[in-house]
DNA sequence: TATGAATGAGCATTCATTCAT
DNA sequence: CATGAATGAATGCTCATTCAT
């Protein structure tokens, strides 16, 4: 009991100091991401730092995580509620909930994709991923029972809205909102539809070899 | 003329440069990317590198210049080969050219893909994606005379075969390489189809307002 | 209070490091005094200098401030005790005090006036002058009330007396010191009542015209 | 015979690199004075430096020489035109000439003055300073014969001389020319003029003792 | 001789990390 | 525990000098 207190200091102060971390990378970004600068923003010293996290990098690590945590727990829930109207032919809500979540914090989006060295965080990325990927494949073998590419075409059609998605908050391209759901919608019912239609009429036809 | 064997020393030193730092970048990523480790990889000393470069930004550069224009010269080539074959249902050239760009140096892809600040070098990217965006766009009018969206669409299908193809080569999903062509095609046909029906139909539907 | 401790560790640092500085200008001069000899000297690291002075250049200023200060204080006290009797005719006190803050430190002195870009430390040089400046241009209306060219008696005799001390302290030419004095005083008194008796005798005679 | 040509050739590269030297010297200021820049300016590369200098430093001996040199020269030239004129009371002739061998190349004085670690060229410097000496011992000899102390006035006219000529040209105070000369002259006329004085009242009065 | 590419020790400065207090 | 002064290896870059041609 008399451990309490301390443990809830540990805690406060690590939530204080990737706070900070979080605020020192999207001021600062990437290259601006200093022990010396998370440590004055977090109104603490240098030393300190090194009593919660073993490394510089531990604090950025956990800084990611949390961020994409976050974006997965934005997006599930956003996909809870509107689970049941999802169909190939409408992905908008997913759509929607994925922009929603990317929307929340450009600043911090922007420097976990622009500047981050992504192949130190790709395990982490995968998570939000997935189960947007679940349900996708769900729809790809819903629309056609027996298709071995299935998982192929899921991977496609997240690994693109990811992108898209990202892209189109970050670049701010001169599309509307709904206009480029609606894009993003047709991108993946006409797939969909297209791939189904190509399985019906008999295999695929090779026009290239390599 | 008698000077002939001075610049060629000069052109191979700045080659043997550029292929250092070509080197470093891959092996120390673009943190490890010094000037030091850039002069020790091409057995020569720190102080001749700005002999040939005013600073190691610009060695950098030139490093990333060089592949960006490696990668549009092999599309382009690629694309003049079977230019004559691509129409809104048959992208696979540009997709196989795309890909083949990609599979010269991933290395060097993965680097320039996830380690740089993305912002320093945007110009140089749209560089090479600007050829198949021409194309894609002429596509997409061609669908559907009067799209005012078209460009929209252009926006959407160039980003997603960027991606789509980088992320390939880079976390080789299990995908066979024909298959995932396939698979780019399908993407782009279905969605150019399936705009010019919605088109067709009577205008978009939303089911979503922001 | 309990915070003395690591104010007087500050401060002590602070003088090792000017310390230090001082000896490597003494020892090195002027182009040797480097960052890395100084933290040498100071028995210190490089990256300590910097917890301290913003760059090289507050190091220096700094030895340099010092050294003017300690000069400033050490005149003005001379004068002070002897300022009463102080006349035209008898400008002793005020050469002593000169010559004896000069000879304090003759290799600062020497570094000071030899090897420093003048221009850089003009406005610090000053600071001293002006004291026994406005000491001698007194002097001077006083034995010519309306002299126009007062100030101009003042400036050569400042300037004269100044770098006839520092010369006589880094030259060390064979005249002994109370007879160099002595001749310091001669030239001013000489050099006022000429002067006088110049005005008197009815304004200037040229013989040159330029 | 044969040899020279390439004895002229030699001198002319010498004076190139010198010329050149006095110029980046000038432009550059000492700090700038780099052998890269000499080598520009006399249009020669850089290794051609070392085939006539040992090293920078003698480039830098040179040019120094030179101007003290052509100082020299200067003054011997302007001081045997009027040396019939000099006494005691009108030293005008030898300061007009002092100030106008000064003026000549004021860009290079102020280096030579502000700039240099003098005590490199301390000896060179006393080279333009002897004739004159000479001259004013002799009249200060001439003013009164067996003073034993005849040496000591004239080291203090000398580099009172110099020094306030130097300071008039480098810094521009607010005096005339005709002003300034005027105040030099009475500066040594009556500097001398009060000693004799002292030494014929009956030797000198000590108010300090050190 | 003359060249100028190449050298490499040296510079000022930064910052992740440690450790005595 | 918390501190923050101290560290020192590493950085990008300069420039007097050398030497193969």
């Amino acid at each position: 009991m008399r451990k309490e207190p301390r443990q809830a200091r540990s805690r406060e102060m690590v939530e204080r100091i990737i706070a900070a971390g979080r605020e020192v990378l999207v001021q600062a970004g990437y290259e601006g991401f200093s022990t010396n600068r998370v440590a004055e923003q977090a109104g603490v010293s240098p030393g300190s730092l090194y009593q919660y996290f073993p490394d510089k990098a531990a604090i950025l690590d956990e800084v990611i995580d949390r961020y994409w945590e976050h974006n997965a727990v934005l997006t599930e829930r956003a996909l809870g509620d509107r689970v049941a109207q999802i169909t190939p032919d409408n992905t908008r809500p997913v759509i929607d909930a994925l922009l929603t979540a990317m929307e929340a914090d450009p600043a911090l989006l922007r420097v976990v994709h622009e500047e981050l060295p992504q192949a130190r965080w790709r395990e982490r990325r995968t998570q939000l991923v997935r189960r947007v990927r679940e349900l996708t494949t769900a729809a790809a073998i819903a629309l056609s029972h027996d298709d071995p590419h299935a998982a192929d075409a899921a991977w496609v059609i997240v690994i693109a809205m990811e992108n898209l998605a990202t892209k189109w908050v970050l670049d701010r391209p001169d599309i509307d909102r709904d206009d480029f759901i609606e894009e993003l919608n047709a991108l993946v019912a006409g797939y969909l539809h297209q791939r189904a239609q190509s399985r019906a009429v008999g295999g695929r036809q090779r026009t290239t070899s390599s």
